[in-house]
Order: C-alpha cells, then structure tokens, then sequence
DNA sequence: CTGAAAGCGCTAACAC
DNA sequence: GTGTTAGCGCTTTCAG
C-alpha cells in the first residue's frame, strides 16, 4: 500500500483541547453548536481552534456519524447538455444541502453501470441519484436491500419501482407530433436512437397516440429506429444521437424514393444530420419538409431555419429528485413517487406559422 | 441531527471473524490480499464474508489509512463541452485507479471556486484537479499548506506556480489566424469573451504573434471582448460563450461599416450567432467573410458552410492530469510542471480551399 | 456546565 | 500462519 503524502501532524481536536485547557468532549460541543457550553468558553474555544488552524478529519466524523454527507450521481454521459444540466442542478442542490455529489458516468454501458453502484456502495455515499443506462438495468437491484436510497431521473427502469423524475416523454412527443399533423402534414417519420431506455419508448408511445387522436393511420416503417454501434470504438465511449446517424438514415429513405412530410426527433443533433441531408436533396425547410428537434440546444435556433424543438425541464427535475433523495436520506420512508414534468414546445422556422385542417383523416 | 436511515446492524469484520472463527486481523489480512495468510484459509474466509454479505465499512477505513480514495474536480461550468469532456476522462481515469471523483462546479463564479475549495478539503479528499474561474483566483492558496496535492486544467492561475495541463491556446491561435491571414485576410477580427481567465490571454497572444508573423499591422480594435453580464441572471449559473453575444458584437460591427475579411472565435458557439449575422448582411462565408471558431463541437460540421474550427486535446489533457495529480497523491514531490497540448485546425467550408499569397505585408 | 470513558470498524505493530 | 494489542479522531453515553 503507498504511503499517502499527508501532513506530518494535521491539528486534531485533542490538540484544540490542550490549548484551551478543556476536555476533547468540551470542545466537540463547542465546535458543533451543540447545547452544553457556556457562551464565553465557546467563543474562546472556537477562536482557539481557528488560531491553530483546525480543521475536523471527515474521515473519523463519517465514521461515528455513519454518513459522508455525499449523494452519488449515475449519469450515462455528460455530452448530452440536458445530462449535463442535470448534473449541474443536482450538484447546486447537494451543495446546498451540506452534501457533495460524487459524480460516476457509466457512458451508457451496462458494465460500466454496474461498475458505477459498487464504486459508490464502496465509497459509502448516503443515496443515489441515477439516470439508468436501460430499461430492465438489474444495476440497482440490491440497493433497498442494502438500505441505500435511489432515486431515479430521467429514465426509468421497469422491475423496480423506485422514485422517477423526469421530463413527461409521451406528452411532450405528442404534442410535437400534433404540431406536424396539424400543419398537413400526414406522412411523419420518428427518428430514434434504438436505445432500451423509457424515454424512447416513452416518445414512441407519445408519437403513436398522436397520429391516433388524429386519425392518421400508422405505418410502423415511420419509426426509424437508429441500430446501436457500441462496438464502433473501444477507446472512446460510444455515444449515442449523432448527426451523422440521422443524415445516413434520412439519407437512406430519399434514395428509398421516401419523402415525408415531416420529421419528428428524439434528439436535435438529428436536425443536424437531417438538415444536411435535406439541403443535398434541394428539399426546403419548412416548405417541403418540417422539423422538430427535441431538447433544445443552444445551437437549435441557430440553425437555417431555426429549428423548432421541445425544451426540457431539466432543472426541475433534477431539483426535485435530489430533494427527494434529500429526504429519504433523513430516514423519510414514503412509497415510491413518480414525477413527469411537462416539455415545452418552441416553435420555430422549422415549422410554417399557420395551422391547416388535416388532410389525411377527420378533423377531431 | 438527523437520524440516518442507515441499516441496524451492517455486517462488520468482526462479524465474519466469529463466523469462520479466526481473529478480526486475519479477517482483514485475507481480504485485503495481504500475505500472512493460508491460501486455503483465505479462500474459505472470502467465501464466508461474500455468503453472510459483509461490505467493508469505507468510512472506518478511511479514518486508519487517511485517504478517502476520492479526487476532487472543480470545473466552472459542464455546459462546454470541452470541460464536460474533461470531466468524463478524469472520471474514468479516476475510478481506473481505485479512486471515484467528487465534482465541484464553480460555475464561473469566485464566490463559488472558494466555497468549492472548501467543500473538498471539508470532505477529506485526496487531491484537487482544478480549472480555475481566473487568472489570478486566490481559492486555491491554502491548498499547499494543508498539504492536498492540486493540479490545474486547462486554466492557469498566474501567481500559484502549480502543476498546469492545458491546450496550448497560444500556437493554436496562432495556427488559426495564420490560416485565415495565408488565404489573403488582412483585416482579422478576434471575438472572445472578457473573462480573467489564461485561455482567453494566451490566445490574443497567439493571435497577435500570428500577425506579427505575416507583418501585418495590429489593430487593438480588431480584438472584441464581449462584456461579461454575470448579472443578468441570478437564479441560472450565467454561462459565456453565448451565440447571441457574438451575433450582437458582428451585428455592431456590420452597423458601424465595418467589413473584416475574417473572424476567429474563441470559440464554436460564436460561429453559430455570427453566421446569422452574416445572413441577415446577405454576406456569404467564405467568399465575403472567412470564419474559424474554437472546440469542435458537434455541431460545427453541420453548418452552412461547415465551419472550420480547432479540435481540442480534452481527453489528453485531462488523462495527463489526473495521471499527475494521482502521482503527487502517492507522495511524489517533483516541481510543478507544465505541459501544453497541441490542438489541431480542421479546415472545412468556411475557409477558401486555396492558400494565397499575403496582401497586407511581406512574406514571410 | 464539564470530564472520563467507551467505542465506531478498521489496520498495523508486534508477539507467539 | 495467526492472535493480541493499540489506536486512527471523533461523538456519545454517563458521571460529576
């Protein structure tokens, strides 16, 4: 085992005692604003300790105390800015709280994901917060048992039945389905990542029932589904909604002889992909074809045309799944919660402006 | 104080020790991989320990061996994803190590780098990976007293004298205004945020040595520094390197009559807000105006025209550090070192194919 | 209001 | 090979 390079002496409690002529126990109380010293002692001892620059050792406090004051965050990756903000959320609200958040990034690996709850059981966090890599992840499954919280964000995981808190994925493809349909258009192709992950599915589910509050019959080829290549590079984390993907895949349907009316993303690096794909067709944006992203990254309304997006609610949800784990960390012990914050449509030049009635079925 | 949820009675050493009926110490001899121990004893301890559950207490550890196996990062923002690259590598060559990584965000804010320091010395980590919110941050002064090992990324603190693992902003500015001054600019603009920061200094350096080069005479003016505007928002973390900035500061530019022939951006977000400026002028890149920006981002490529930029060397830089930072972590006590990673220029639409000769000034 | 003593769970001397 | 003893720095009984 290596030595570790720490001071020779750091100042311990013990030492504040010395100095101020007072028990350990004396001066544990004054430090902690605990009741059981008079004022004037624990001002004189609160100075002393602050003159021999005394600084408690966490490691023997986490032990008696039984907690490190540390939330773990699971995240998938970070590239993605929704995740991102996400992160930066939870982190603002731990800190907050007197906590300090260990970050652990399973970059979508399920290997790595189980990797992740070990480290973080290892390094006795009080709870975690995780954006599972899939589905059916059996990451967590020992978790309860080990008496640690979990509380899910963003994706949920089937068999557990654990807090979830994330963006409302049915509603918020739903309604950007309508914005479509609404406007004429009839033939409407998904482009998804094909991820085992609820959002997908949930953003398919939104997407399915759209066409059916609107009468347009669905055609299962409308959802493209783009295949996984994990493999692709070991070095480097794979990662998933490239722009590339979309542009081969949108590419692959124009030479098809395909042309829908509109395409509806679960992510808007697909419009990137989608855009340039479209401008080396000659098809024109919004006239020939519309657009909607999903997530709306900086760069959306940037593009030419602006491209039209859904906004998440990323802050929220992060805020409210760490108050959560916040809570059950304190020993709260309420049935599992589940949250989902409705997106918000932004319309852009990606879309026309102005509604038509629906050519393809009956009008609601 | 709160109760803490945390199970009745976790399996300890002590416990494994009566159940194979040996002394706690061979316990822990055997599961640490320690020699001092029958391989056959050792096998039926591990088995025991693995049947009855038992999960070393990480807290009681850390006390006896004074490490918590745990590096700090603290990075002012997430939402570059240059520093969200940076953290996923660190990430990854920490837990590579045995260790996990506690993230600190600063969020560009001094206020939030000392609480940041804080936290992490509060939380007994091992060691601190810092990109500074300036160039001349006191937060991390105590550091050396205290005897936590600290290295910086990507920024430089001028006055610490620290371990520095960075982009070499100098030469790849220079690179990057060579390019656009080879294909016949003479009239350059620099748009970069105003920040204190080493990245921001050393890449007007380049840029002005890269002039020097071509004997073209430097104009203070042609440098825009976007004013920061921390104030804007006060519940949101403020973030530079906003499109609308750029698009504003070229929009003033155009209005006032002027015309440069080329800009290079601090970075690619820039691009986004001064193409659309350039539309709105019915300029056309690169024939009219001539644009670089800085990072790579995903989006780049995806541009009308794809917009040339310099990649940055995040993984590089981040595993160099973490490499060092877990060296010094170990006790190594060699001078602080700096070492500056070279970006690459990826040219793509938004510059001429052709070099030609220079028309401001001799060559070289 | 203050102190003495015990112990958190683990590792590291040193003995046998 | 294995057990005994001590102690990391702190908090928490329980006495005084």
């Amino acid at each position: 085992m290596q030595e570790v390079g720490s001071n020779p002496h750091r100042t311990t409690l013990k030492d504040v005692a010395q100095v101020v002529g007072l028990s350990v126990n004396t001066v544990s109380r004054a430090l902690n604003e605990r009741p059981g010293v008079g004022e004037a002692t624990r001002q004189r001892i609160k100075a002393e300790a602050e003159r021999i620059g005394y600084v408690p050792n966490i490691h023997a406090r986490s032990l008696v105390l039984g907690s490190r004051q540390t939330i773990a965050m699971i995240v998938t990756n970070l590239f993605n800015p929704f995740f991102a903000e996400l992160v930066s959320e939870a982190e603002s609200r731990a800190i907050e709280a007197g906590y300090t958040l260990l970050l652990l990034l399973s970059e979508e690996s399920e290997d790595r994901e189980v990797a992740a709850v070990a480290a973080a059981l290892r390094s006795g966090v009080d709870g975690i917060l995780a954006v599972p890599v899939s589905n059916d992840s059996h990451a967590y499954d020992g978790l309860t048992r080990a008496g640690l919280p979990l509380v899910l964000v963003s994706r949920n995981i089937a068999h557990l039945n654990a807090d979830l808190y994330a963006n409302d994925n049915v509603s918020g493809m739903r309604m950007t389905t309508h914005a479509v349909l609404d406007r004429g258009a009839t033939d409407v192709v998904l482009i998804e990542e094909d991820l085992q992950i609820s959002t997908v599915r949930d953003r398919i589910a939104g997407f399915r029932l759209a066409l059916q509050d609107r009468g347009v019959p669905f055609d299962s080829r409308n959802i493209v589904l783009i295949p996984t290549r994990r493999s692709a590079s070991v070095a480097l984390p794979w990662l998933p909604w490239q722009a590339e993907d979309a542009h081969r895949v949108a590419t692959d349907l124009f030479e098809r002889g395909r042309r829908p009316h509109a395409f509806v993303l679960g992510n808007d690096h697909f419009a990137l992909g989608l855009y340039a794909a479209l401008r080396a067709q000659g098809l024109r944006v919004p006239i020939d074809v519309m657009v909607i992203g999903w997530g709306d990254q900086p760069f959306a309304r940037y593009l030419d045309p602006p491209l039209s997006t859904v906004a998440l609610p990323a802050r929220q949800v992060a805020a409210h799944a760490m108050k959560r784990l916040l809570h059950k960390v304190s020993g709260s012990q309420e049935p599992p919660e589940t949250l989902c914050i409705e997106p918000e449509l932004i319309v852009r030049g990606s879309l026309p402006r102005e509604l038509v009635l629906a050519t393809g079925g009956q009008t609601p």
